[in-house]
DNA sequence: CGCTCGTTTGATATATTTCAAGAATTGTGG
DNA sequence: CCACAATTCTTGAAATATATCAAACGAGCG
């Protein structure tokens, strides 16, 4: 947990220079956004489905995820987020939410108000440029991962979805593919993957057993990048994170 | 066909004024944007997986789909587009392409370049703010395709994709559910719920025999919309077609 | 130490795929 | 408008990946 005090909108200004080169002007437009800054227990809901959501949520400590739950309540998970991701744009953008937003873990979020954020966005280009590349870049994600489910098989898809946990990681500094932390029950693996748990734990053994990985709790070692590459069919370009500012004119 | 007399770009200005309240020199810049009219034959490809697209497509007359092809050459498709849609924003935005956008049948599209639509994003906010809802809610789309096809089975998936197709049919006044159009093959529909085209070909038989639909070539019938809406778990909200400028501060 | 949650394993069931072949429909050139 | 080719649709039988059910095991935790 971060302490209290070092509680910032860094990680946000971050993410968006990312995207776009943002003005000094445009940096203190983004620190002067009337921020609230909470701790959440693990479990916790920011959003629920169906919602009118006030605020959009910056995770500037711990993960999240998003899911929707179909009839007879199977339970469908389309996208995970870490320190810096400014979750759920999407719902409150929308003004009414269509799925579920919930913490994986406890979190230090920054709870940021959906009319200071449309009003930023609209009166400094730059910024809402580079939300809306956030939001696109998503959407990227979400097209891979109709792709994962729908035309791969089971040991694909659990590959698949390492890898790109392992990079992204790699990408926000919070870890390497070497170890890190995939802070999910094999349940909620198989929420992501669409599988059952069961199908989810053998897959993981079989992993295991070539050599590809090593899971022991919820700490997975990559013992071979290549390989997992290969299983996983995995090729990172839709992640688009070698962009370098394609928001500038 | 449209008769090339008429090709403006009316639609587009349709489409960004629902999502947002356009000035009239908003739209002046819009109706002078710089774009070229086309004809495009069904199976042209606008954009292939891997390119850097130079323009964006509004598709003035036709239908157009989106799709990638993994390992072993299985093929996703995650969207379809009709009259009106600016298809593919998402990859001239993003830079370098993540799919491939190829036209359903034959179509009148109207091609934008790209740095236009950057620089009309981000000069008038109120057109760029009605282009990013656009975009937010393909991402809506994508999340209910993850759903649909990750924890719905063959009968619901299928049934569901039809109702979303007349849904969004009737949303572009190009028809009704009493009777539509659905421009695919069994194998397509089959590439866009993730199932083989003989599993889709059972299907759809049995949602006939059921009473729920008529199917002859690519011409479609609902006879019981409850029914299909019951049979496919379908709720419309994620469409968000109910939305009255959600963009308006 | 006992409880709860997550993992592991085995046996069985089933939805969907695969393979294959024939029928129907659509398209094309003459 | 016909004949032939090429898709697309349809059906059946067999194969298989994954789900389901059920039970035991292990680890973290108060």
């Amino acid at each position: 947990m971060t302490s209290p005090e070092r509680l910032t909108l860094q990680p946000l200004i971050d993410k968006l220079q990312f995207w776009a080169p943002l003005s000094d002007a445009d940096e203190a437009a983004v620190r002067a956004l009337p921020v609230t800054f909470r701790r959440l227990k693990a479990g916790h809901y920011v959003v629920w489905d169906g919602d009118r959501p006030q605020h959009s949520c910056l995770l500037i400590h711990g993960f999240a995820y998003r899911h929707k739950i179909v009839r007879e309540g199977k339970k469908q998970i389309f996208s995970l987020h870490m320190d810096g991701d400014l979750v759920d744009l999407q719902n409150s953008l929308l003004g009414r939410a269509d799925h579920n937003v919930e913490m994986l873990t406890d979190c230090d979020v920054a709870l940021i108000p959906v009319d200071a954020i449309r009003k930023i966005a609209f009166d400094r280009p730059s910024v809402g440029m580079a939300m809306w590349y956030e939001t696109l870049v998503e959407g990227s994600i979400f097209r891979e991962w109709i792709a994962n489910i729908g035309r791969r098989d089971a040991r694909t898809r659990i590959a698949h979805l390492i890898c790109e946990f392992a990079m992204r990681l790699k990408a926000a500094k919070l870890g390497t593919p070497e170890g890190f932390m995939i802070p999910m029950s094999q349940e909620w693996i198989s929420d992501a993957v669409s599988l059952t748990s069961v199908h989810v734990n053998r897959v993981l053994k079989a992993l295991q057993a070539d050599g590809v990985i090593h899971r022991s709790r919820r700490w997975i070692e990559v013992r071979d990048w290549d390989g997992l590459v290969e299983a996983g069919d995995f090729n990172p370009a839709y992640l688009h994170l070698d962009q370098v500012h394609p928001a500038a004119i």
